[in-house]
Parts: structure tokens; C-alpha cells; sequence
DNA sequence: GCCATGGCTAGTA
DNA sequence: GCCATGGCTAGTA
């Protein structure tokens, strides 16, 4: 996938594997991906690759189950997003991940 | 040296 | 609140 790593072709594909509906963490994407400490590089990927890729970036969440965007800086877009999709979030943007969280 | 994290520790109430 | 983690990018040589 053009000059990128392997690892991240499959953080992408991992992502790109969270259906409508549903959300993950970026741990989760991470072991997906087969790197059991690698959060940080699903950072880098959503932050620089989601519009490139068309990436569902609004269904990955930090894995205490809460939205990471700060507030006025895409929060509420993405609490919009989720509760379009069916996901019920509380307005200051937990989720409960029994309920709404995806495993391959 | 940056990045939308995460896990662990110090240090206060 | 600190710092490991790992790939990318800007910016220097």
C-alpha cells in the first residue's frame, strides 16, 4: 500500500474492519495490527491518514471507553457521528465498550 | 521531534 | 505527571 509499513497497512485495514455502529480502542487496533504496544501508532495513522483513507476515524476510542478529542476540537463532531450510527454516548462522550465495542 | 495513548508512580488530601 | 513505543516528516548537512 504505498510505501507504507506493514504494520501500518494493517492498522488501517483493522480500522477500516470496525463496522457502523460499533467503536474500538486504539489498544484494540493495535493487537489487531500485531503490535501489542503500539497505541501511539494508531494515533499517528487516524491523525494523518483518515481523510486519505476514508477511515471510520470516529469509531476509535481511548480504551477507558471515552471519545479522545478535547473539546471544540472534533469531540462533538464525532459524538454526532456515533449517535448517528445508533451508538448512545453521554455528552461529555462515554461509551460503554460491553455494549457498543467491536471484536474481530 | 511529532502524534487523537496507555500504564505506572509519586505525592497530596 | 512521566515516559516507552514506532513510524513519519520537517528541516538541516
Amino acid at each position: 500500500m504505498l510505501g507504507v509499513t506493514e504494520y501500518t497497512a494493517r492498522i488501517i485495514d483493522a480500522i477500516k474492519a470496525v463496522p457502523p455502529g460499533k467503536v474500538s480502542t486504539y489498544r484494540n487496533i493495535a493487537l489487531c495490527a500485531g503490535m501489542p504496544n503500539g497505541a501511539r501508532q494508531v494515533v499517528r495513522v487516524l491523525h494523518s491518514m483518515s481523510s486519505l483513507h476514508n477511515l471510520p476515524w470516529h469509531r476509535i476510542i481511548k480504551s477507558d471507553g471515552r471519545v479522545a478529542l478535547p473539546a471544540g476540537y472534533g469531540k462533538e463532531m464525532q459524538i454526532a457521528l456515533l449517535r448517528d450510527e445508533g451508538v448512545a454516548v453521554t455528552d461529555d462522550g462515554k461509551i460503554d465498550l460491553d455494549m457498543y465495542g467491536f471484536h474481530a
